[in-house]
DNA sequence: AATGAATGAGAGTTCATTCAT
DNA sequence: TATGAATGAACTCTCATTCAT
């Protein structure tokens, strides 16, 4: 459960300048990563944090400035987080439609590991709007990248990427929304797969119902 | 932009008698949804709400149980204004592939013409989220039915048609978030284009990369 | 010791709508007033005001919008007061060595009366100085004003009646702490004669030392 | 500006045993006087302070007990450097009336110089007020001294000297704050020369208004 | 002598909700 | 139906001070 244990960054804000400052620091992001993520931001409280870590009250501002900047560190640092999982496992140069399926799938598993924490990210939109655009549109240029290479490779067809990038992420978000957070009884292989067949084929019958099967060659 | 004085209904609660009471009801609505939509659920305050509706603190709670309560009746009121607008702009019977595009054009148009109503929809997930939840589990049986329909009557491919009704809604909710509320300098057409062109295709090349080069006729 | 019960007026801030309403508010005054003059600004508390005055803590920000908002309210008021009192007690129509007189006598009487009430006009310096700068511009020219016809109907000599008000101000603040507020065991009339010397007749020599001592008939 | 740092005493509290120390105490002393003319007392802070003096916070409560220690520190200080200040300007044995005016001048030229160093003088009154009284008794002592001593000298007419003294230095210090903490737009000799005719002369008419209007020369 | 992490009491302020009128 | 005064729990944040290193 100890999700931001394996944190190698600790974001900026106050530095802690000797060990034991670092390691309070931590119990302090992990402590807030669980309140926000199990009560939301607004539910939270700073009280409830320090509980949590088991340091006092004022020990919180020593490391941060407010409620918003952990919240907004913990957002910043789920974005590193989330690239570097999928990223993980991923790999590194995979075909693309291959890597929209392991992607997605492990999208998928990251978010049924750390429900709280992406919920927290979720929750950024009405907290910390900028760190939230900045997550989307950062996943949305590197993902548009992808598709723009793949397109140069001759791998997926021509289409403009971004919008792609954004359909394809919004496609993520809500099959983890309703696949991993609210219900996670389904095995992922199975999301992925409907989901696949979807963006690889489309919706479309491959031969488009023709009025006049004969004058059909092709679409 | 008087969005919630055509409401016909007056969502339960508390119902006004009198015609004055119906008045005062949705003088009350329409300023919660003003307030929610500006500043969000925990920024806006019931007396905000009051003095932009010209009433007096104490009046708000002659018609609403709570703030949680005003609040879920503008999500659930919202969700039968997006079906409604939709519905109207998707007409009757088309064929499936045309009502998604006409349906992403319409909550395009839509989401740009009632941007803050919908950030309260979105915000639910944080203040009501079973009210949130009812909203798109709604949206999405519905969506899986018209999928169901257009298969049997052989318009699109078969498919898993709940994780496809899920991930088209979440294509929308993004390329609404990104190119109506954040930015609606693009047409809406383009967007639509784009999308339809995925959703309909997909990635994939046409005829899937041969092992066999020759084989190709295009590429 | 009722010292702000016999205000007429209830400065502006949140006014009351109600008999009630206006009452509570200056219950708050009264307790304000008490707990600022006794303890300080920095000490007193809101929580220590309300329990004074028997409302809750909300209470208090039902009618002021913060605890600089009431202090500056009292600071201003006791503008007024001070001004009636002494206006009361110098009468109409003097002239301006006696008027200085019966000034300084009911200047003395006021802050021994009003001790907790005066600390606090002094503190504004350091708490709301636009408050405090007002407080003396608006007695200075007065002041001034006064002098000025004093002059003009040849009671007292010419002079720069700016700078004397302020000196003049200075002295009476002087006494008024040294003999009011720190000790008020000698009689106000002492302090009175002697001052009232000072300022009609200067420190200098009826007739200034002479280069020639024969020319000096006492000395 | 360093004004403090020429300070050939360093007032008790905890004395410096080591060079480096009393370099240190030094450092603290200058960085608090900075803080507390700058913000007032009650803004200033310990870390402030130590941020400064480029100091840990830590090394504040080697030297000092207490915020309040460091202030009585400054406001004790602030005493000898006036006094050393005006009497280094006003000279060893003038007449009185020559001194009163070398004294004030020199006393608005050290305030303007001073500002901030003699704002926090008057706070102490809020924050440590016996040194305040020590500040001011210790002066009116001296003061009436001077008085006295002048009265047997024959320079100046008898009188009762300590509210003499006392009233002199409400105007000194009024006269301070509107012409030289205010507004320092004029010469410092216009205001001394006005002040003077006031403090030699008195307002009253040299002849006072005779019954018998023959006797008079001039008015 | 110097450091800086840790403390925790206490402050001002907010606001949904209640209730007497 | 409408009012608005009153409530008080709960919150975030500050900062002088202590103490182990």
């Amino acid at each position: 459960m100890n999700q931001v244990s394996n944190m190698r960054l600790a974001p900026p804000n106050r530095m802690a300048k000797t060990a034991r400052g670092k390691i309070t620091r931590n119990k302090l992001l992990e402590a807030a990563a669980k309140e926000f993520g199990e009560m939301g931001f607004h539910a939270a409280s700073i009280s409830g944090i320090t509980r949590a870590a088991n340091v006092a009250l004022g020990t919180f501002y020593v490391y941060f400035d407010s409620k918003e900047a952990i919240f907004r560190a913990l957002v910043d640092y789920m974005s590193h987080l989330t690239r570097a999982w999928i990223a993980e496992r991923v790999g590194p140069s995979t075909d693309r439609l291959d890597a929209e399926r392991k992607g997605l799938q492990a999208f998928i598993e990251f978010v049924r590991g750390h429900r709280d924490l992406y919920r927290l990210v979720m929750e950024a939109q009405f907290v910390a709007d900028d760190a939230y655009r900045r997550y989307y549109n950062d996943f949305a240029e590197a993902y548009q990248r992808n598709l723009a290479a793949a397109v140069a490779r001759g791998e997926i067809r021509d289409g403009k990427n971004e919008v792609r990038a954004w359909a394809l992420m919004g496609m993520s978000v809500f099959l983890g929304l309703r696949y991993a957070i609210w219900d996670d009884s389904q095995p992922a292989e199975e999301i992925v797969a409907a989901m696949s067949d979807l963006t690889e084929h489309g919706l479309a019958l491959r031969d488009p119902p023709a009025k006049n099967p004969k004058k059909r060659k092709r679409g």
